[in-house]
DNA sequence: TTAAATCAAAGTGTCGACACTTTAGGATCG
DNA sequence: CGATCCTAAAGTGTCGACACTTTGATTTAA
């Protein structure tokens, strides 16, 4: 038997692609990555320090999450989320999350109750806004996961970096204007676990829908007014 | 000036590896592909005559579909979908199609009944089980098309071929059997459409859902008793 | 005969290379 | 000077190769 000589056998590059993978997503949401910004594989691929096959698998699962998109030509660049996408996203989510509350509601307990309330607690507390989104993604991701169905689960998910990116790039125009205060969103998320907890499906997918709607409201992204210069008219160079 | 005879050249992106995708999606819909079939990289390059990069992106792409399923050891498989599997999907179908009806609804023209009605009259002629789930796709895609919410569409897309995949199994089944006749199907295609034709979006929604949970019902496929014989109880197999 | 040890075959993750296409900068020509 | 053509650089799609792991069957040991 091979005795505890055995070299370390855990690869120690097992998982490359997606370890490219969440280092790009985290990338693009924080900023670092900008709408537009080109992402050649062989460019990535020495930052990286790994070869193009990882990267190139990273990229296609990103440009299925939303956040990359493949030119008619072949070239990837970072999305640009327009407003429409915006109320696109946000429309997704009322399909998604209305169905999850009517579901979670049917299979509440006051175990979940309580753990909501732990969250809009910390909501309360939060002093970045990107802690309180933090806290309001990991709301919502709590009743889809409530519902115990997968399949609404991975839907849910491949909007989620989308709709994070949506909501960073929001924060990160707000931080300096100071909009939308806490207060807002902590009530509106209490009003909603009632509603959850109340024992009506129906009521708490309407709730849901609501507070969804209520909370996604369009703010022009920083990235709407890139550094690069408009160049002239070069946007009617059609084929 | 490049002339005119410069032909379309239409997606150059990734087309071995659509290809591939387009050829392994239908053999595994079509039960070619038995759910439990190994699909080893190498085999499949050697099949299809191209090296292992586009297999693997198509693989990839039929993971993310729900149709192949990845071994915590690194194998391939064709998924095997169970009863909790098919509920999931038509609970999935209910909340993205019931919000789709509620948008279509609410742009919805007469352009649209008419379409839809040919559809219909479609249905009701069909002569195989084939013929009619195909038009009945048709239809709802088309419903999910009117929103014009391409995000929407995306992720009704993403759980298609898994709807299709339980379909034609419970078809490979029924067609020996003759279980639901036509007119089920088609009357209940007509009051959906009179529901979303009706100017009332709470309605149509509401009659969506009816109609997908009324039209999904568990049959249990027979890949449940596949031709590999039990092989004593090896099942017991566990680390 | 049964169970452990062994070893070849098959498979995955990753790599570097090549051909062809697109892009961009510079030389050329009006 | 300004537009046009040309060429080199950069990029993508695909390929074959290698190292390591898992699988299955066979051999060896009890």
């Amino acid at each position: 038997m091979p005795d505890a000589a055995t070299p370390p056998a855990l690869n120690p590059r097992r998982n490359l692609a997606r370890e490219v993978l969440l280092s790009l997503r985290a990338e693009i949401i924080s900023g670092q990555l900008q709408p537009g910004d080109a992402l050649a594989e062989p460019v990535l691929a020495k930052q990286f320090g790994s070869s193009r096959a990882p990267v190139r698998e990273a990229l296609i699962e990103l440009e299925r999450e939303g956040l990359v998109q493949f030119e008619l030509t072949g070239r990837t660049k970072v999305r640009t989320l327009t407003e429409q996408d915006f109320d696109e996203i946000r429309d997704a989510r009322v399909a998604l999350e209305s169905l999850a509350a009517r579901r979670a509601s049917a299979k509440w307990t006051p175990k979940d109750s309580t753990y909501l309330e732990q969250n809009i607690a910390r909501q309360a507390m939060a002093s970045t806004l990107a802690e309180l989104s933090r806290l309001d993604v990991e709301f919502h991701e709590y009743v889809l996961r409530l519902t115990a169905n997968q399949r609404l689960l991975t839907l849910w998910q491949s909007i989620r970096w989308q709709f994070e990116m949506c909501l960073a790039s929001t924060h990160r125009l707000q931080e300096t204007l100071a909009c939308k205060p806490h207060q807002i969103t902590v009530s509106s998320h209490r009003h909603l676990l009632a509603a959850l907890a109340s024992g009506k499906p129906e009521l708490a997918a309407e709730k849901m829908a609501l507070h969804i709607e209520g909370s996604m409201e369009w703010t022009p992204s920083e990235t709407s007014t890139a550094e690069h210069p408009p160049k002239l008219a070069t946007a009617i160079s059609r084929r």
